[in-house]
DNA sequence: ACTTACCCGAGTGTTTTAGTCAAGTATATT
DNA sequence: AATATACTTGACTAAAACACTCGGGTAAGT
């Protein structure tokens, strides 16, 4: 298993998007903006998402991205797995030709792992998170930060033109 | 987080010189043999498990090296640790600083993985995977295979002199 | 027409991985 | 004492993965 910015990237956009869930569609550029994620890399992200059907997507002005189902029938796990990164902890990938084509002395351990990590990721939701007084704080103050940015941003913008 | 070789390694090294607990020291030559892992990057493992103390080593003919504690005593994850892979999947390191020193929005949940990461490889020990008959069967493939292919190289040796 | 925002593929510097190689040092046996 | 064994250490490296960026599209709204 490996788990990297781009797993933990995926979901943090997906609950940012669990969380504006009543807005409508949201853009990649606000979830960049609250989330600190470059809007390139997003892009490439939310791509394997919508092949996977985990987003829909409408184009033009007011468009953005929307989850395609309700958040608390989104597991984290779903979401990980989508970008390709792979919750597997054995080295042949659960097959078992680990040590010239037989299993290796520790398969059994990682398999063992690997179902406890899925099994961990998939009993919790989008919806799940959301509902957390924890997330919301977080959610709270990244809501200010923006709207702060933001108006820093138009400051700026006056102050060069 | 990240399990790669070195951790996966590592643990089936381990669980080698558990196997063979009984033996007196055992060679980095033989656990190469035996697990199919190249010699030189067996020392260098070898050099951490034994800095973090979870190996003894005696130099010379008759050396190798033994496990300090007995198999019961030795989790999993003590192992995977001592060779610097984390069992950690937060960016931050659990330091809570990973949105502009501020929590990112899924802080909790990445803690709680590597909790429940942690505490499954805690709770399992090399004694404990050694009593496992999925084990003892490769355990004993193993011993079988070295045993040929010694009589192979054998065979050759004397073959070609 | 023009702007917004998604869409897509190729490219790229950096880091990590998974080792190798070379040169030791300590110990036991002959 | 000589020799072989086996641990010890550090430097080095090819290849892969990571974490992006860049540049050009295409569809939809106003």
């Amino acid at each position: 298993m490996r788990l990297t910015t781009k797993g933990r990237y995926a979901v943090t956009a997906m609950l940012d998007l669990a969380i504006h869930y009543e807005d409508g569609p949201i853009t990649l550029a606000d979830i960049s903006q609250r989330q600190g994620i470059s809007l390139s890399y997003l892009e490439q992200l939310f791509a394997k998402l919508r092949r996977k059907g985990l987003v829909d997507s409408t184009r033009g002005p007011g468009g953005g991205y929307r989850l395609s189902r309700i958040p608390a029938e989104i597991p984290v796990a779903d979401v990980i797995i989508a970008v390709d990164e792979k919750l597997e902890t054995t080295r042949c990938g659960g097959l078992g030709n680990c040590q010239e084509d037989e299993r290796c002395l520790t398969h059994d351990l990682w398999t063992e792992l690997s179902d406890q990590i899925y099994n961990f990721l998939s009993g919790i939701s989008l919806g799940n998170l959301v509902s957390r007084q924890t997330i919301q704080d977080v959610a709270a103050r990244q809501d200010g930060n923006q709207k702060i940015n933001l108006d820093t941003v138009e400051r700026e913008t006056v102050a060069v033109s």
